[in-house]
DNA sequence: CAGCTGAGTGAACGGTGTTTACTTTCGCGG
DNA sequence: CCGCGAAAGTAAACACCGTTCACTCAGCTG
Protein backbone atom coordinates (compact mmCIF):
# COMPACT_ATOMS: atom_id res chain seq x y z
CA UNK A 1 0.00 0.00 0.00
CA UNK A 2 2.01 3.06 1.18
CA UNK A 3 5.38 0.89 0.94
CA UNK A 4 5.19 0.34 -2.55
CA UNK A 5 3.38 3.83 -3.30
CA UNK A 6 6.55 4.94 -1.59
CA UNK A 7 8.56 3.15 -4.06
CA UNK A 8 7.20 4.54 -7.05
CA UNK A 9 7.74 8.06 -5.37
CA UNK A 10 11.09 7.23 -4.31
CA UNK A 11 11.80 6.55 -8.21
CA UNK A 12 9.92 9.41 -9.18
CA UNK A 13 12.04 11.67 -7.26
CA UNK A 14 14.92 9.91 -8.02
CA UNK A 15 14.43 11.12 -11.43
CA UNK A 16 13.62 14.78 -10.37
CA UNK A 17 17.07 14.39 -8.93
CA UNK A 18 18.87 12.88 -12.03
CA UNK A 19 17.31 15.85 -13.96
CA UNK A 20 18.54 18.61 -11.57
CA UNK A 21 21.87 16.90 -11.74
CA UNK A 22 21.98 17.36 -15.64
CA UNK A 23 20.68 21.03 -15.72
CA UNK A 24 23.32 21.69 -13.11
CA UNK A 25 25.94 20.23 -15.26
CA UNK A 26 24.57 22.18 -17.91
CA UNK A 27 24.70 25.60 -16.34
CA UNK A 28 28.19 24.59 -15.36
CA UNK A 29 29.34 23.27 -18.88
CA UNK A 30 27.82 26.36 -20.65
CA UNK A 31 26.16 29.09 -18.19
CA UNK A 32 22.57 29.60 -17.70
CA UNK A 33 20.98 30.16 -20.70
CA UNK A 34 22.00 26.78 -21.85
CA UNK A 35 20.26 24.82 -19.63
CA UNK A 36 18.17 22.72 -22.16
CA UNK A 37 15.35 20.14 -22.07
CA UNK A 38 16.26 18.03 -25.15
CA UNK A 39 19.92 17.79 -23.92
CA UNK A 40 18.55 16.86 -20.61
CA UNK A 41 16.47 14.12 -22.14
CA UNK A 42 18.96 12.86 -24.37
CA UNK A 43 21.92 12.75 -21.64
CA UNK A 44 19.22 10.61 -19.61
CA UNK A 45 17.76 8.28 -23.19
CA UNK A 46 14.43 10.10 -22.85
CA UNK A 47 12.50 11.97 -25.00
CA UNK A 48 11.75 15.90 -23.89
CA UNK A 49 8.22 15.49 -23.84
CA UNK A 50 8.79 13.38 -20.69
CA UNK A 51 10.23 15.79 -18.63
CA UNK A 52 6.72 17.65 -18.41
CA UNK A 53 6.23 14.63 -16.21
CA UNK A 54 8.27 15.71 -13.75
CA UNK A 55 8.31 19.66 -14.52
CA UNK A 56 5.78 21.96 -15.54
CA UNK A 57 8.33 24.15 -17.60
CA UNK A 58 11.52 24.77 -18.14
CA UNK A 59 11.06 28.10 -15.88
CA UNK A 60 10.28 25.64 -13.02
CA UNK A 61 13.06 23.29 -13.61
CA UNK A 62 15.31 26.64 -13.25
CA UNK A 63 13.59 28.20 -10.16
CA UNK A 64 13.54 24.97 -8.50
CA UNK A 65 17.32 24.69 -9.19
CA UNK A 66 17.87 28.42 -8.09
CA UNK A 67 16.17 27.46 -4.62
CA UNK A 68 18.51 24.25 -4.45
CA UNK A 69 21.68 26.29 -5.38
CA UNK A 70 20.50 28.82 -2.47
CA UNK A 71 20.16 26.43 -0.03
CA UNK A 72 23.42 24.71 -0.89
CA UNK A 73 25.42 28.31 -0.72
CA UNK A 74 23.57 29.42 2.45
CA UNK A 75 24.88 26.09 3.74
CA UNK A 76 28.21 26.36 2.99
CA UNK A 77 28.36 29.59 4.50
CA UNK A 78 26.46 28.09 7.91
CA UNK A 79 29.06 25.04 8.20
CA UNK A 80 31.98 28.17 7.79
CA UNK A 81 30.46 29.47 10.74
CA UNK A 82 29.81 27.03 12.75
CA UNK A 83 33.47 25.61 11.97
CA UNK A 84 34.10 28.44 14.83
CA UNK A 85 33.11 26.86 17.20
CA UNK A 86 30.31 27.62 19.48
CA UNK A 87 31.12 30.97 21.46
CA UNK A 88 32.93 32.46 18.14
CA UNK A 89 31.78 36.39 18.64
CA UNK A 90 29.96 37.98 15.96
CA UNK A 91 31.85 39.74 13.39
CA UNK A 92 34.28 36.21 12.81
CA UNK A 93 31.18 34.67 12.11
CA UNK A 94 29.98 37.37 9.72
CA UNK A 95 33.98 37.17 7.79
CA UNK A 96 33.23 33.81 7.93
CA UNK A 97 30.24 33.47 6.07
CA UNK A 98 31.45 36.85 4.12
CA UNK A 99 34.69 34.82 2.57
CA UNK A 100 33.17 31.51 2.72
CA UNK A 101 30.13 33.35 0.20
CA UNK A 102 33.06 34.80 -2.07
CA UNK A 103 34.73 31.21 -2.44
CA UNK A 104 31.61 29.16 -3.22
CA UNK A 105 30.77 31.60 -5.76
CA UNK A 106 34.15 31.33 -7.60
CA UNK A 107 34.30 28.27 -7.08
CA UNK A 108 30.38 27.93 -8.80
CA UNK A 109 31.11 30.49 -11.16
CA UNK A 110 27.89 29.51 -13.41
CA UNK A 111 25.53 28.47 -10.27
CA UNK A 112 26.62 32.15 -8.67
CA UNK A 113 25.57 33.71 -12.14
CA UNK A 114 22.07 32.08 -12.26
CA UNK A 115 21.08 33.34 -8.55
CA UNK A 116 23.39 36.50 -8.42
CA UNK A 117 22.59 37.62 -12.19
CA UNK A 118 19.82 39.09 -14.05
CA UNK A 119 17.07 36.65 -13.88
CA UNK A 120 16.67 34.82 -16.76
CA UNK A 121 13.48 35.23 -18.53
CA UNK A 122 10.41 33.44 -17.02
CA UNK A 123 12.53 33.23 -13.83
CA UNK A 124 11.44 36.94 -12.69
CA UNK A 125 9.18 35.64 -10.29
CA UNK A 126 11.36 33.83 -8.32
CA UNK A 127 13.14 36.36 -7.03
CA UNK A 128 9.89 38.77 -6.37
CA UNK A 129 8.78 35.61 -5.09
CA UNK A 130 11.64 35.75 -2.26
CA UNK A 131 9.28 37.91 -0.05
CA UNK A 132 8.49 34.97 2.00
CA UNK A 133 10.55 34.59 4.60
CA UNK A 134 10.38 30.41 3.85
CA UNK A 135 12.05 31.25 0.25
CA UNK A 136 15.38 29.88 -0.36
CA UNK A 137 16.63 33.51 -0.99
CA UNK A 138 15.61 35.12 1.83
CA UNK A 139 16.39 32.34 4.42
CA UNK A 140 20.04 32.95 2.87
CA UNK A 141 19.90 36.37 3.71
CA UNK A 142 18.69 36.01 6.66
CA UNK A 143 21.89 34.27 8.06
CA UNK A 144 23.87 37.74 7.98
CA UNK A 145 21.07 39.60 9.31
CA UNK A 146 21.23 37.54 12.30
CA UNK A 147 24.44 38.72 13.65
CA UNK A 148 24.49 41.68 13.09
CA UNK A 149 21.19 41.95 14.96
CA UNK A 150 23.16 40.47 17.98
CA UNK A 151 25.77 43.38 17.12
CA UNK A 152 23.15 45.80 17.74
CA UNK A 153 21.46 43.66 20.99
CA UNK A 154 25.06 44.50 22.57
CA UNK A 155 25.04 48.19 21.12
CA UNK A 156 28.34 47.86 18.96
CA UNK A 157 26.77 48.58 15.67
CA UNK A 158 28.13 52.12 14.81
CA UNK A 159 25.58 54.29 13.28
CA UNK A 160 25.50 55.38 9.54
CA UNK A 161 25.49 58.86 9.37
CA UNK A 162 25.39 58.52 5.75
CA UNK A 163 22.08 56.13 5.65
CA UNK A 164 18.93 57.93 5.32
CA UNK A 165 16.74 55.95 8.12
CA UNK A 166 13.83 57.57 7.62
CA UNK A 167 13.05 55.64 4.44
CA UNK A 168 14.41 52.49 6.04
CA UNK A 169 11.25 52.24 7.82
CA UNK A 170 9.50 49.97 5.87
CA UNK A 171 12.33 47.60 4.73
CA UNK A 172 12.08 43.62 5.82
CA UNK A 173 8.49 43.73 6.30
CA UNK A 174 8.67 40.05 7.18
CA UNK A 175 10.95 40.55 10.24
CA UNK A 176 9.09 43.18 11.61
CA UNK A 177 11.21 43.62 15.10
CA UNK A 178 14.10 44.34 13.08
CA UNK A 179 15.67 47.75 14.03
CA UNK A 180 16.46 50.32 11.34
CA UNK A 181 19.78 50.17 12.53
CA UNK A 182 20.34 47.00 11.54
CA UNK A 183 18.33 47.44 8.09
CA UNK A 184 20.45 50.09 7.28
CA UNK A 185 23.74 48.24 8.36
CA UNK A 186 22.70 44.71 6.71
CA UNK A 187 22.06 46.67 3.47
CA UNK A 188 24.99 48.79 2.58
CA UNK A 189 27.42 45.62 4.04
CA UNK A 190 25.57 43.09 1.73
CA UNK A 191 25.84 45.69 -1.35
CA UNK A 192 29.26 46.49 -1.14
CA UNK A 193 30.50 42.21 -1.36
CA UNK A 194 27.60 41.63 -3.56
CA UNK A 195 29.25 45.00 -6.05
CA UNK A 196 33.03 43.52 -5.45
CA UNK A 197 31.69 39.96 -6.23
CA UNK A 198 29.28 40.83 -8.91
CA UNK A 199 31.97 42.89 -10.84
CA UNK A 200 34.07 39.55 -10.71
CA UNK A 201 31.49 37.18 -11.59
CA UNK A 202 30.11 39.81 -14.57
CA UNK A 203 33.82 40.46 -15.68
CA UNK A 204 33.08 44.07 -15.14
CA UNK A 205 36.56 44.60 -13.76
CA UNK A 206 38.49 42.74 -16.05
CA UNK A 207 39.79 46.21 -18.33
CA UNK A 208 41.41 46.75 -14.64
CA UNK A 209 44.03 43.89 -14.82
CA UNK A 210 43.30 44.01 -10.95
CA UNK A 211 42.92 41.04 -8.79
CA UNK A 212 39.69 41.36 -7.08
CA UNK A 213 40.64 39.58 -3.78
CA UNK A 214 41.88 42.46 -1.81
CA UNK A 215 38.94 44.73 -2.97
CA UNK A 216 36.65 41.74 -1.23
CA UNK A 217 38.90 41.72 1.67
CA UNK A 218 39.20 45.65 2.29
CA UNK A 219 35.11 45.44 2.53
CA UNK A 220 35.46 42.85 4.88
CA UNK A 221 37.56 44.76 6.93
CA UNK A 222 36.11 48.27 6.41
CA UNK A 223 33.08 46.61 8.04
CA UNK A 224 34.70 44.96 10.53
CA UNK A 225 36.81 47.80 11.92
CA UNK A 226 33.45 50.15 12.42
CA UNK A 227 31.88 47.18 14.69
CA UNK A 228 33.00 48.37 18.19
CA UNK A 229 34.82 45.28 20.03
CA UNK A 230 33.07 43.50 22.29
CA UNK A 231 33.10 44.17 25.88
CA UNK A 232 35.78 42.09 27.96
CA UNK A 233 34.05 39.57 29.73
CA UNK A 234 34.32 39.18 33.46
CA UNK B 1 33.29 56.72 -59.03
CA UNK B 2 33.60 57.53 -55.21
CA UNK B 3 30.31 59.58 -55.30
CA UNK B 4 28.33 56.55 -56.21
CA UNK B 5 30.40 54.45 -54.04
CA UNK B 6 29.33 56.89 -50.82
CA UNK B 7 25.70 56.67 -51.68
CA UNK B 8 26.07 52.83 -51.68
CA UNK B 9 28.05 53.17 -47.96
CA UNK B 10 25.39 55.82 -46.88
CA UNK B 11 22.99 53.34 -47.66
CA UNK B 12 24.71 50.62 -46.39
CA UNK B 13 25.35 52.35 -42.95
CA UNK B 14 21.92 53.79 -42.74
CA UNK B 15 20.87 49.53 -42.96
CA UNK B 16 23.37 48.95 -40.12
CA UNK B 17 21.58 51.57 -37.73
CA UNK B 18 17.97 50.30 -38.57
CA UNK B 19 19.34 46.77 -38.04
CA UNK B 20 20.46 47.97 -34.59
CA UNK B 21 17.73 50.32 -33.72
CA UNK B 22 15.39 47.19 -34.06
CA UNK B 23 17.58 44.94 -32.17
CA UNK B 24 17.57 47.52 -29.48
CA UNK B 25 13.87 47.64 -29.68
CA UNK B 26 14.03 43.93 -29.49
CA UNK B 27 16.20 44.62 -26.34
CA UNK B 28 13.85 46.78 -24.28
CA UNK B 29 10.65 44.78 -25.16
CA UNK B 30 12.10 41.15 -24.09
CA UNK B 31 15.51 41.25 -22.30
CA UNK B 32 18.94 40.75 -24.04
CA UNK B 33 18.39 36.98 -24.01
CA UNK B 34 15.79 38.15 -27.26
CA UNK B 35 17.64 39.33 -29.54
CA UNK B 36 16.61 37.35 -32.68
CA UNK B 37 17.86 37.87 -35.95
CA UNK B 38 15.17 36.39 -37.52
CA UNK B 39 12.95 38.38 -36.01
CA UNK B 40 14.50 42.01 -36.83
CA UNK B 41 14.88 40.67 -40.58
CA UNK B 42 10.98 40.10 -40.34
CA UNK B 43 10.53 43.62 -39.01
CA UNK B 44 12.45 45.04 -41.83
CA UNK B 45 10.82 42.49 -44.22
CA UNK B 46 14.09 40.61 -45.23
CA UNK B 47 15.80 37.30 -44.77
CA UNK B 48 17.67 36.76 -41.90
CA UNK B 49 20.34 35.32 -44.66
CA UNK B 50 20.46 39.28 -45.69
CA UNK B 51 21.42 40.38 -42.14
CA UNK B 52 25.12 38.34 -42.53
CA UNK B 53 25.82 40.99 -45.10
CA UNK B 54 26.11 43.36 -41.77
CA UNK B 55 27.31 41.24 -39.41
CA UNK B 56 29.32 38.38 -39.50
CA UNK B 57 26.57 36.98 -36.77
CA UNK B 58 24.51 37.82 -34.29
CA UNK B 59 27.50 38.28 -31.33
CA UNK B 60 29.13 40.51 -33.41
CA UNK B 61 25.44 42.84 -33.38
CA UNK B 62 25.25 42.97 -29.68
CA UNK B 63 28.82 43.88 -29.10
CA UNK B 64 27.99 46.24 -31.39
CA UNK B 65 24.95 47.36 -29.71
CA UNK B 66 26.96 47.14 -26.41
CA UNK B 67 29.73 49.57 -27.46
CA UNK B 68 26.60 51.99 -28.53
CA UNK B 69 24.94 51.98 -25.20
CA UNK B 70 28.63 52.84 -23.04
CA UNK B 71 28.94 55.49 -25.67
CA UNK B 72 25.68 56.36 -25.11
CA UNK B 73 26.02 56.10 -21.37
CA UNK B 74 29.33 57.81 -20.73
CA UNK B 75 27.71 60.93 -23.22
CA UNK B 76 24.88 61.39 -20.20
CA UNK B 77 26.91 61.23 -17.55
CA UNK B 78 29.54 63.61 -19.55
CA UNK B 79 26.18 65.80 -19.78
CA UNK B 80 25.24 65.83 -16.39
CA UNK B 81 28.49 66.89 -15.18
CA UNK B 82 29.35 69.39 -17.88
CA UNK B 83 26.15 70.34 -16.97
CA UNK B 84 27.29 71.54 -13.95
CA UNK B 85 29.64 74.63 -15.71
CA UNK B 86 32.85 75.05 -16.59
CA UNK B 87 34.68 75.75 -13.25
CA UNK B 88 32.69 72.69 -11.20
CA UNK B 89 34.60 71.38 -8.70
CA UNK B 90 35.72 67.23 -8.74
CA UNK B 91 33.63 66.09 -5.85
CA UNK B 92 30.39 67.70 -7.54
CA UNK B 93 31.07 66.50 -10.86
CA UNK B 94 31.75 63.22 -9.94
CA UNK B 95 28.15 63.36 -7.94
CA UNK B 96 26.34 64.32 -10.76
CA UNK B 97 27.79 61.43 -12.96
CA UNK B 98 27.51 59.16 -10.31
CA UNK B 99 23.23 59.86 -10.38
CA UNK B 100 23.57 60.60 -13.87
CA UNK B 101 24.31 56.59 -14.43
CA UNK B 102 21.95 55.27 -11.78
CA UNK B 103 19.51 57.70 -13.44
CA UNK B 104 19.85 55.87 -17.11
CA UNK B 105 20.41 52.63 -16.11
CA UNK B 106 16.65 52.68 -14.46
CA UNK B 107 15.82 54.24 -17.27
CA UNK B 108 17.47 51.56 -19.90
CA UNK B 109 16.82 48.62 -17.43
CA UNK B 110 17.22 45.75 -20.39
CA UNK B 111 20.30 48.26 -21.70
CA UNK B 112 22.07 48.36 -18.39
CA UNK B 113 21.60 44.72 -17.86
CA UNK B 114 23.05 43.82 -21.00
CA UNK B 115 26.05 45.91 -20.49
CA UNK B 116 26.39 45.46 -16.48
CA UNK B 117 25.09 42.22 -16.15
CA UNK B 118 27.01 38.39 -17.41
CA UNK B 119 28.45 38.69 -20.20
CA UNK B 120 25.78 37.04 -22.93
CA UNK B 121 27.28 33.49 -24.49
CA UNK B 122 29.71 34.70 -27.18
CA UNK B 123 30.06 38.07 -25.77
CA UNK B 124 32.63 37.54 -23.21
CA UNK B 125 34.80 38.63 -25.33
CA UNK B 126 33.84 42.28 -25.08
CA UNK B 127 34.60 42.78 -21.85
CA UNK B 128 37.78 40.98 -22.10
CA UNK B 129 39.05 43.07 -24.79
CA UNK B 130 37.87 46.29 -22.62
CA UNK B 131 41.81 46.39 -21.60
CA UNK B 132 42.23 48.29 -24.69
CA UNK B 133 41.83 52.33 -23.66
CA UNK B 134 39.45 53.15 -26.79
CA UNK B 135 37.23 50.51 -25.80
CA UNK B 136 34.15 52.08 -24.75
CA UNK B 137 33.94 50.13 -22.08
CA UNK B 138 37.18 52.03 -20.64
CA UNK B 139 36.83 54.91 -21.51
CA UNK B 140 33.52 55.19 -19.86
CA UNK B 141 35.20 54.06 -16.85
CA UNK B 142 37.59 56.73 -17.59
CA UNK B 143 35.28 59.86 -17.18
CA UNK B 144 35.21 58.63 -13.17
CA UNK B 145 39.23 58.48 -13.22
CA UNK B 146 39.51 61.58 -14.10
CA UNK B 147 38.14 63.93 -11.44
CA UNK B 148 39.14 61.13 -9.11
CA UNK B 149 43.24 62.09 -10.18
CA UNK B 150 42.66 65.42 -9.80
CA UNK B 151 41.26 65.05 -6.40
CA UNK B 152 45.00 63.39 -5.56
CA UNK B 153 46.61 66.02 -7.24
CA UNK B 154 44.98 68.50 -4.97
CA UNK B 155 45.91 66.24 -2.27
CA UNK B 156 42.33 65.71 -0.88
CA UNK B 157 42.15 62.45 -1.59
CA UNK B 158 41.84 60.23 1.57
CA UNK B 159 43.95 57.12 2.00
CA UNK B 160 41.72 54.22 2.83
CA UNK B 161 43.25 52.36 5.24
CA UNK B 162 41.68 48.96 4.54
CA UNK B 163 42.73 48.67 0.95
CA UNK B 164 45.94 46.57 0.13
CA UNK B 165 47.50 48.96 -1.72
CA UNK B 166 50.75 46.43 -2.55
CA UNK B 167 48.55 44.59 -4.46
CA UNK B 168 47.11 47.53 -6.75
CA UNK B 169 50.65 48.26 -7.96
CA UNK B 170 49.54 46.20 -11.38
CA UNK B 171 46.14 47.74 -11.74
CA UNK B 172 44.96 49.93 -14.62
CA UNK B 173 48.47 48.58 -16.84
CA UNK B 174 46.97 51.21 -19.22
CA UNK B 175 47.43 54.24 -17.02
CA UNK B 176 50.74 53.83 -16.07
CA UNK B 177 51.04 57.19 -14.45
CA UNK B 178 47.81 56.32 -12.57
CA UNK B 179 48.73 56.53 -8.34
CA UNK B 180 47.79 53.38 -7.05
CA UNK B 181 45.91 55.97 -4.23
CA UNK B 182 43.27 57.24 -6.85
CA UNK B 183 43.03 53.01 -8.10
CA UNK B 184 42.08 52.11 -4.95
CA UNK B 185 39.74 54.97 -4.31
CA UNK B 186 37.99 54.01 -7.86
CA UNK B 187 38.16 50.70 -7.72
CA UNK B 188 36.27 50.26 -4.15
CA UNK B 189 33.80 53.70 -5.31
CA UNK B 190 33.13 52.11 -8.23
CA UNK B 191 31.83 48.56 -6.84
CA UNK B 192 29.87 50.30 -4.12
CA UNK B 193 27.87 51.86 -6.76
CA UNK B 194 28.02 49.45 -8.90
CA UNK B 195 26.72 46.69 -5.89
CA UNK B 196 23.64 48.89 -5.47
CA UNK B 197 22.67 49.42 -8.82
CA UNK B 198 23.26 45.73 -10.15
CA UNK B 199 21.60 44.74 -6.79
CA UNK B 200 18.45 46.89 -8.26
CA UNK B 201 18.56 46.05 -12.17
CA UNK B 202 18.95 42.32 -11.15
CA UNK B 203 16.35 42.34 -8.17
CA UNK B 204 18.86 41.03 -5.58
CA UNK B 205 16.96 43.22 -2.63
CA UNK B 206 12.88 43.03 -4.13
CA UNK B 207 12.54 40.50 -0.65
CA UNK B 208 13.91 43.60 1.46
CA UNK B 209 11.00 45.75 0.19
CA UNK B 210 13.32 48.32 -0.03
CA UNK B 211 13.64 51.77 -1.52
CA UNK B 212 16.83 51.51 -3.01
CA UNK B 213 17.72 55.12 -3.90
CA UNK B 214 18.48 55.91 -0.87
CA UNK B 215 21.54 52.96 -0.69
CA UNK B 216 22.46 54.79 -3.60
CA UNK B 217 22.79 58.29 -2.01
CA UNK B 218 24.68 56.51 1.08
CA UNK B 219 27.40 55.46 -0.90
CA UNK B 220 27.56 59.06 -2.43
CA UNK B 221 27.34 60.32 1.01
CA UNK B 222 29.84 58.24 1.84
CA UNK B 223 32.21 59.12 -0.58
CA UNK B 224 31.75 62.93 -0.43
CA UNK B 225 32.64 62.90 3.20
CA UNK B 226 35.54 60.88 2.71
CA UNK B 227 36.90 63.92 0.67
CA UNK B 228 38.76 67.15 1.65
CA UNK B 229 36.65 70.03 1.26
CA UNK B 230 38.55 72.00 -2.03
CA UNK B 231 41.16 74.93 -0.10
CA UNK B 232 39.81 78.53 -0.68
CA UNK B 233 40.79 80.22 -3.61
CA UNK B 234 42.80 83.63 -2.83
C1' DC C 1 27.89 47.19 -73.22
C1' DA C 2 29.99 43.38 -70.51
C1' DG C 3 31.24 42.01 -66.24
C1' DC C 4 31.93 42.13 -61.56
C1' DT C 5 30.36 43.11 -56.97
C1' DG C 6 27.24 43.55 -53.32
C1' DA C 7 22.43 42.81 -51.69
C1' DG C 8 18.97 39.83 -51.03
C1' DT C 9 16.40 35.21 -51.45
C1' DG C 10 15.03 30.41 -50.49
C1' DA C 11 15.93 26.24 -48.82
C1' DA C 12 18.12 23.48 -45.78
C1' DC C 13 20.47 21.76 -41.21
C1' DG C 14 20.40 21.29 -36.53
C1' DG C 15 18.99 23.25 -32.43
C1' DT C 16 15.32 25.01 -28.96
C1' DG C 17 10.48 24.79 -25.79
C1' DT C 18 5.96 23.05 -25.80
C1' DT C 19 1.60 20.48 -26.93
C1' DT C 20 -1.07 16.68 -28.43
C1' DA C 21 -2.42 12.04 -29.03
C1' DC C 22 -0.95 7.73 -28.41
C1' DT C 23 1.34 3.61 -26.23
C1' DT C 24 3.55 1.09 -22.77
C1' DT C 25 4.51 -0.12 -18.15
C1' DC C 26 3.46 -1.33 -13.63
C1' DG C 27 1.44 -1.19 -8.93
C1' DC C 28 -2.80 -1.86 -6.69
C1' DG C 29 -7.51 -3.64 -5.35
C1' DG C 30 -10.67 -7.08 -6.06
C1' DC D 1 -3.82 -13.94 -9.92
C1' DC D 2 -5.70 -10.73 -13.06
C1' DG D 3 -7.37 -6.84 -15.03
C1' DC D 4 -7.96 -1.91 -14.31
C1' DG D 5 -6.26 2.61 -14.07
C1' DA D 6 -2.87 5.77 -13.37
C1' DA D 7 1.60 7.08 -14.35
C1' DA D 8 5.57 7.16 -17.56
C1' DG D 9 7.26 7.58 -21.90
C1' DT D 10 7.02 8.16 -27.09
C1' DA D 11 6.35 10.17 -31.73
C1' DA D 12 5.07 13.78 -34.31
C1' DA D 13 4.07 18.25 -34.98
C1' DC D 14 4.35 23.52 -34.37
C1' DA D 15 6.79 27.59 -34.03
C1' DC D 16 10.73 29.50 -33.12
C1' DC D 17 16.08 30.17 -33.30
C1' DG D 18 21.30 30.93 -35.70
C1' DT D 19 23.83 29.76 -39.54
C1' DT D 20 25.27 28.21 -44.28
C1' DC D 21 25.00 27.59 -49.14
C1' DA D 22 23.73 28.14 -53.79
C1' DC D 23 21.43 31.19 -56.26
C1' DT D 24 19.32 35.57 -58.44
C1' DC D 25 19.29 40.23 -59.50
C1' DA D 26 20.30 45.02 -59.75
C1' DG D 27 23.59 48.50 -60.35
C1' DC D 28 28.13 50.55 -60.71
C1' DT D 29 32.60 50.35 -63.29
C1' DG D 30 35.76 49.98 -66.79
Amino acid sequence: MSDTSHRRERLRERTVTEIKELARAQLVAAGPASISLRAIARDMGMTAAALYRYFPALDALVIDLCTDLYGELRQACEAARDALGPGADAVPRLVAMARELRRWALDHRAEATLIFGPPLPGVEQFHELCVDLEHAGARFGVIFIEPMTELWRDGRLPALGHVDLAHLDRALPNLPDLPVEVAAVFLTSWTRLYGVLAAELFDQLSWTGVDTEPLFEAEIAFFSAQVKPPSVAR
